[in-house]
DNA sequence: TCCATAATGTACCTATAGGTACGAATCTAT
DNA sequence: ATAGATTCGTACCTATAGGTACATTATGGA
């Protein structure tokens, strides 16, 4: 099939990498070929061969984020014994890795690129969807806990999942802005105090 | 002084005003000089003429934003009768405005400029002091709060700014995301179910 | 060994970015 | 009326953006 021809002469995923550090640190518009080429260690017709355009090079990179990042918040998500300790969990563990040395500050799937030029309106829509798509995760789990019992059922999941959707976006915020661990930890320990019902820890 | 010379021909507060618009809208970086032009009704050397370059202009566009949309929120927070009663105010006018009609939605202070070359660092560095002055306005209201006995000893002023801050950052996320005003007001009856002692409905 | 296939580096393309030179036009003060 | 000052529109500048043509090089299969 395609197996002849000259060999890649680059690591394919390493490459990716390092085009997704460089998108997350400064945004899709801010990000330019010469920013990829240079960090990822290849030319452009490398680039283009490899990846397609520079969109379609975002949106792979965008993808290999999600599965680097979004897997553990997933599983930790789901495997929580209550809804309540499955949001503290996905809270705190994104406090410690929003300001974690050797990477990128705040989360790349709210930070690429919330305004910008019409061109890139498509980027925009993918990254609106993709977090669409987690606080319909963090509705799911509370829903969950809402049939499970350990949610109070005249609780809204729709707006609780909508509360701490918006507080992990502030966070990415605060953390571009400089935030520290304790920072971020006492926003989470503030946001956790909003649980309905038994607010003094009504966990599992 | 400056009375000789051919006339201005052009209304300099309202081509501002267009600036600050598209500021607003598009963000630093995503804002062209041919879009500022077009906005503004005017010719490049005009602009550059009245109101020195693309950097010096989104200062006094972000000057005229927080002139306008600051001042409110300054008045509400003073004239509250209790800190928590300030609070919910700001964040109630933010919900509201967030997605009013006919203005880019969010705010310019927080969407402008979050990431980006290194060129236009500057303008992240003045945006986010903006946005710890507003937090500052935020706890030095709490803290008064607390002198004059409507918010509990116990509670710790910046860490509650913080937490505001960062409920109106992600608010503008969620406005940019086409929330309703209904979403945010929900986000906001969350944020103040936080408030500390007695939560439910401690309010002077 | 020769061919088809695919990746490589150099060198280029067009469009647009921010910014400016310059002469014509329009004002005030004398 | 003239001088000095300031704005105007046209036309231009340089740098860089994203993207590509093309000849070269390296592989697998016949």
């Amino acid at each position: 099939m395609a197996s002849s021809g000259r060999p890649r002469a680059f690591d394919r995923l390493r490459a990716l990498e390092a085009a997704m550090e460089v998108f997350w640190e400064r945004g899709y518009e801010g990000t330019t070929l010469a920013d990829l080429t240079a960090a990822m260690g290849i030319n452009r017709p490398s680039l283009y061969g490899a990846f397609g355009n520079k969109e379609d090079l975002f949106c792979e990179a965008l993808a290999l984020y999600e599965a680097r990042e979004g897997a553990v918040i997933t599983a930790g998500l789901t495997e929580a014994p209550t809804a309540r300790a499955a949001i503290a969990t996905t809270l705190g563990h994104n406090a410690k890795v929003y300001v974690e040395e050797g990477r990128p500050r705040g989360c790349m799937i709210v930070l690429s690129s919330l305004v910008g030029t019409p061109e890139s309106a498509p980027v925009r829509a993918l990254l609106a969807a993709r977090r669409q798509a987690g606080e319909d995760e963090l509705r799911a789990r509370i829903a969950r806990g809402q049939g499970e019992g350990d949610v109070p059922a005249e609780a809204d999941p729709a707006q609780l999942a909508a509360f701490y959707s918006t507080i992990l976006q502030g966070m990415s915020v605060a953390a571009r802005d400089g935030a520290d661990r304790a920072r971020l930890d006492g926003i989470v320990a503030n946001a956790m105090a909003c649980w309905p019902a038994g607010r003094a820890g009504t966990d599992g």
